[in-house]
DNA sequence: ATGGGCACCTGGCTGC
DNA sequence: TGCAGCCAGGTGCCCA
């Protein structure tokens, strides 16, 4: 479900409710996430005041005054601000119960969503220590990816999705992303010109911000921290529109697989 | 080091 | 209606 967009979306809906309130408690219904929800999880939670809410890549960092949650959502999973006393649904995982009883809870069907917990620096996390630049941060641009792509043979649409190239493109926005750049999804990173991975590191930085306005992307079933739909789906240029015409030229946009995910291209825009 | 494939899960949709 | 099969927004890990 979530991209970094969708990441974004949700840290800024959940961030008024957290930032400077005491938490009473940590309910957890199912610790069988991506990695189970330790048992002593809830200590760390009970009492304590979250100082703020922050994103790496498509981890959410609950700051707090003894050190820092992160929680991912996986393919399927959302957070929602909730009033107190809300019944819970079938895949609730946890919520984290402010005092006044108003929750923010996670609900995850598929469970490869995860709630870890650092006393250290999150920045030294092995989770986070090896992601690549921000991509709306000045230290991502087009020569980062270029010198990154040196002898690299991976399709350029693996290579963007690669978290350790950079962060937060997932399958939606890496597609948008090469369309905007007029680049075609399997040419071989290392054999793409230092001026078209300008062009490219350009688009992804507008595609992620033009969806974050957007509020994200709802294809499914994402919700923003208030249980609001994204709108950047009508912005959509390629993806999921096997067969229809390219907004640029009508030629039919293609589908095709890679690593196991779909991709969505134009054949004539896309070289 | 790099690249490719698998696994982890549930639910929704399609087609027979 | 029922059910099998396929697909889905992520990513760590294993193997060649």
């Amino acid at each position: 479900m979530p991209e970094l967009p969708e990441v974004e979306t949700t840290r800024r809906g959940i961030a008024p409710w957290l930032e400077t309130r005491r938490i009473r408690t940590l309910l957890v219904r199912e610790r069988r996430l991506r990695w189970p929800i330790p048992a002593g999880m809830e200590r760390h939670f009970a009492g304590n005041v979250v100082t703020q809410v922050r994103r790496r890549g498509k981890y959410l960092l609950l700051q707090t005054r003894t050190g820092t949650a992160l929680l991912h959502l996986g393919m399927s999973g959302n957070l929602r601000v909730l009033p107190a006393v809300t019944a819970p649904g079938k895949h609730a995982h946890y919520d984290i119960v402010l005092e006044n009883g108003e929750c923010v809870r996670f609900t995850d069907p598929r469970r490869f969503g995860s709630l870890l917990w650092t006393d250290e620096d999150p920045a030294r996390h092995p989770l986070l220590a090896e992601l690549g630049p921000e991509p709306l941060e000045p230290e991502f641009d087009g020569e980062h990816l270029w010198r990154r792509a040196r002898g690299r043979r991976v399709a350029i649409k693996a290579f963007i999705m690669n978290a350790a190239i950079v962060v937060g493109v997932g399958n939606i926005y890496a597609s948008e992303s090469l369309f905007r750049a007029g680049l075609n999804p399997r040419r071989a990173a290392g054999r793409i010109s230092r001026s078209d991975m300008e062009r490219l590191a350009r688009s992804i930085r507008e595609v992620l911000e033009d969806a974050v306005a957007c509020g994200g992307t709802t294809l499914r079933d994402f919700r923003d921290g208030h249980g609001e739909p994204g709108y950047f789906t009508a912005e959509l240029r390629v993806y999921d529109r096997a067969g229809l015409p390219c907004p640029e030229c009508g030629t039919p946009i293609r589908h095709l697989v890679q690593g196991q995910r779909s991709t969505y291209f134009c054949p004539r825009c896309q070289r």
